[in-house]
RNA sequence: GCGGUCGUGGCGAAGUGGUUAACGCACCGGAUUGUGGCUCCGGCAUCCGUGGGUUCGAUCCCCACCGAUCGCCCCA
């Protein structure tokens, strides 16, 4: 029995891995030019990092983690998430205290949830993600968000909705939070499973579950817009007129509640909406964290970001079918007929390679007709034939595989020729 | 964690309770001792996800497990 990869994991083959290739470069540098720095944390942490950090009732810490005791009896986590691990890098490397002042920063970095895999939701993921660390400017949220959506617009992706809300600060999150509960205690009983516990443990929850929506009771229930202080409202506003300045389409959904307890003030998500995407559309999501930095022994320090899934992302590519450019071409590869020429081309290949000629061979010890099939699949741009003959008189044929027309020149020559060859734009 | 569907060579894809498991693509070899993309010919699954059961006999029937996939939950 061969030995598989583990379920919710999967290999990224060759030519999958230009895709992500093109994706990461493509990214970086929207990065750069929003002037983001990357970071880069252990694919495990201490358990308490993200219990304190993403929060004890949330479902990613409840049931999603790989929590495993190391030799030394600490119990570490295989980081679910990536702004808990962030943060106390930030606190850890106390980069409140670095002069430029937000800490900007950007991470590629794999994650790890205990869930039920499924095309675009698997076990290990790889997370795209932003974090900007001490600053309380509603200004931010709005880049981080532009950040994001730029992103996605370089990469081609059209069909794509922004949905944002607001949780509030502290103070208004807790009064609707109590309100919420006040209003559907009378009816507790009718709400499903789920809703029961929810309503205790993050009843803004309820407000978003598929089996209560057509409940009565959801119709008439309390908004979070209506609890909000001043202030809060004022920040919501500030976001939404810099989201508009900048011409970005957004959607207030008052139910958008994200599942990590961190969150307050502005949350968003943005969703693919392209046809035949299957029921998880989800392709990015975040918000304001503002009491994150202190609740992980750091000074008070507002923060903001999101965790966009690149699996999910190249879904969304392939669901709008915007193709990749994938370079699969090979500038030369080397054709050898007899036994000597075959020891030769050993040299050969690694002294063109010395010059800086993309170059390979044939290993398989293939006739020449299967060789020159191999410089076909490999698409070859030219062939560099060597046979025992040429290598007395020190020459090499030299074929376009293009126009099929040859060559032949001088050994000592080969390495300019080829160059100037392939810097001539072919 | 719950429910449904599926699992045959590198890939795609037929198939049947009973000696040699179609076909297409790919790959290898030959026709063409040293030059590719076309054509023709030949080769290429001791085995049908894994384990057990039913049976004289199972890839085809049953069960379990594993995996994929769809939906729910949740989210990236």
């Amino acid at each position: 029995m061969i030995i598989k990869a583990p379920r919710g994991t999967a290999d990224i083959l060759p030519i999958e891995a230009k895709r992500w290739q093109y994706v990461e470069d493509q990214i970086k540098k929207v990065c750069e030019r929003y002037h983001y720095d990357e970071i880069r944390t252990p694919v495990f942490e201490h358990t308490e990092v993200f219990q304190r950090g993403v929060g004890d009732s949330t479902d990613i810490v409840q049931k999603e983690m790989y929590t495993f005791e190391d030799r030394g009896g600490r119990s570490l986590t295989l980081r679910p998430e990536g702004t808990a691990a962030v943060t106390r890098a930030f606190v850890q490397n106390k980069l409140y205290g670095d002069p430029s002042q937000p800490v900007k920063l950007y991470y590629f970095m794999p994650m790890f949830r205990y869930e039920r895999p499924q095309q675009g939701r698997m076990r290990q993921l790889n997370q795209f993600g932003v974090e900007v660390l001490g600053s309380a400017d509603p200004a931010v949220d709005a880049e981080v968000i532009d950040l994001a959506m730029t992103c996605y617009q370089e990469l081609g992706l059209r069909s794509l909705k922004l949905v944002i809300n607001t949780l509030g600060d502290k103070e208004s999150r807790a009064a609707y939070r109590q309100a919420l509960i006040d209003y559907f205690a009378p009816v507790k009983e009718e709400l499903c499973q789920d809703c029961q516990s929810r309503l205790n443990q993050n009843p803004m929850r309820v407000l978003d579950c598929k089996t209560d929506r057509n409940h009565p009771a959801m119709e008439n229930a309390p908004s979070i817009l209506d609890y909000l202080n001043e202030e809060s409202k004022q920040y919501f506003e500030q976001v939404k007129t810099y989201l508009t300045m900048m011409g970005i389409a957004y959607e207030v959904d008052p139910n958008l509640v994200r599942g990590l307890d961190y969150y307050n003030h502005t949350a968003f998500e943005i969703m693919s909406e392209a046809e035949g995407f299957g029921a998880i559309t989800t392709l990015a999501g975040g918000g304001r964290y503002n009491g994150l930095v202190e609740e992980l022994g750091g000074p008070s320090t507002p923060g903001i970001g999101f965790g966009m899934g690149i699996e999910r992302l190249l879904m969304a590519l392939e669901a709008e079918k915007k193709d990749i450019p994938v370079d699969e071409s090979l500038d030369c590869f080397v054709v050898t007929m007899g036994d000597e020429a075959a020891k030769q081309a050993v040299l050969l290949v690694h002294e063109l390679r010395t010059h800086g000629i993309q170059v390979d061979k044939d290993y398989q010890g293939r006739k020449v007709k299967a060789q020159f099939k191999a410089a076909d699949r490999y698409k070859a741009k030219y062939v560099l034939v060597l046979g025992d003959e040429e290598l007395e008189m020190q020459v090499i044929n030299l074929k376009d595989m293009d126009t099929g027309d040859q060559i032949q020149v001088p050994l000592t020559e080969l390495a300019v020729i080829m160059q100037e060859k392939l810097q001539g734009g072919k």
